[in-house]
DNA sequence: TGCCTTCGTTCCACCTAGCGGAACGCCGTT
DNA sequence: AACGGCGTTCCGCTAGGTGGAACGAAGGCA
């Protein structure tokens, strides 16, 4: 949890914004000086920006620690563009219907610059692996909906090539298996995770006109959870659910 | 849809935040001047602090119309905000069981001030008539939320007070008979949804250590889908799960 | 066709309001 | 008692926000 001091641009605005980044990303209330010191801020000025924060109503302060929160006014206002989202609202129905056939979790993603992001999700009520929280980015060739995705984007290889460096060594991402597997993908119509061992998932993408894919359906589960029969049957329901949605985006 | 300028204290930081609240409380992009008018700020004033939130990454411009949108990236932010809270994170177990239990739409609501703010939902299968949307607030007394979360709250008659005035002639609020009925609520242990015909609603206290209610659950469904048996299953599944989930918040 | 409104954008001089260093009062610990 | 770190306040300097005006482009009406 301890991170260097981040260089943001000069300004309240952009300081605001990074400050109030600062305290919503934060799990637990933040002291004063922790704020300044995450963005190589003065106190004077961390103090002033909270205090704004605080009048605006995006902030709070505990009386006895002393210590700043985000409020959540910011997630009220974000609430708001996601339910005027055009794929969220069309899709919701279709996930929980799948998520019933299936029984499985059943995840919505969008793609966002390299990363894919978690619009949605209905989670199993049988035990699972992990549970990547709605709102969150993943880089896209790492899960099944990302390849999903970039299976449709013209810029799939610069994608691959950009998430390589990114990564680093950490994860080695070998770009020529997928490529090779995005053309897969393309062809059989649906991708599947291969990174988190024990976990099983495949993905498809909504075609709406157009060749890119607006956003993709994912349905994971524990990889001893599914034998053979289950995995067909999930790609049939994954298959048929995304054919209708994106005939249902489409007439939109 | 058609709003007077609103007044908006002055400064950059207030501005700007009132500016993406409009955006993001817009169902489809606004024209710069729309937005200049709707805050009674100068164009450049509007262009500038737009310009700003484009560079943060908070709005974007359509390249053909001109018209400015938020992007996801607030919602971003605020999911962070709501995943680290206790009450949601908690809850979100038993509210799928409830729905399942019980087949009808379920919500988690937590008091803001005068309203209930609606921090979750899962919404039925079948059809349903009235669906508020997550990250929306309305006035307690008029929910069966806010009725099971004012039962048990030490300024309950206050909030009664000033909504009945906010409301107004509108929808005039009967403050004597509220108030008996949140006696009864407080005895019985469950408060009933009233206001909105044909629609039944059970909510009942998540009550944890200490007098106040920390949030409330609600079940909903069509007046003529749930007979008298359905009603006590309903309440009593309702009432079950509240108690279950009280205690494990209140192990936390 | 041509006038005229309205749009988004850019420019600029004024001066407000953000800036950071320093100082203050307040607890904890050593 | 002396100390270090905390949150908060003060203040002079000036960077940067401000709003009026002007501009070009894009429709709308006659």
């Amino acid at each position: 949890m301890t991170a260097e001091p981040v260089s943001i641009a000069e300004g309240v605005v952009p300081r605001t914004f990074a400050v109030l980044e600062v305290l919503a990303q934060s799990s637990e209330p933040m002291r004063l000086s922790a704020v300044a010191l995450r963005l190589g801020l003065q106190k004077s000025t961390a103090h002033r920006i909270l205090a704004a924060l605080i009048g605006l109503g995006f902030a709070q302060q505990s009386p006895e620690t002393g210590c700043y929160s985000a409020t959540l006014k910011l997630w009220e206002l974000g609430a708001n563009v996601i339910t005027e989202h055009p794929i969220k609202r069309a899709a919701s129905g279709f996930l929980q219907e799948l998520q019933r056939a299936t029984g499985e979790t059943v995840s919505l993603v969008i793609r966002a610059d390299d990363d894919v992001l978690y619009l949605d999700k209905m989670i199993s009520p049988r035990p699972i692996r992990f549970t990547t929280r709605i709102g969150s980015r993943v880089p896209a060739p790492l899960t099944a909906g990302g390849k999903a995705i970039l299976a449709h984007a013209s810029d799939a290889s610069a994608v691959l090539e950009r998430t390589a460096v990114a990564l680093g060594d950490r994860r080695r991402l070998d770009v020529a298996a997928l490529t090779a597997e995005l053309e897969q993908v393309r062809e059989r119509g649906y991708a599947m995770a291969g990174y988190q061992p024990g976990v099983v998932g495949f993905a498809a993408p909504i075609m709406t006109r157009g060749p890119e894919a607006a956003a993709a359906i994912s349905v994971s589960a524990p990889a001893e959870r599914v034998d053979e029969a289950g995995r067909r049957e999930i790609i049939e329901h994954l298959l048929s659910t995304c054919a209708s949605m994106a005939e249902r985006v489409g007439r939109l």
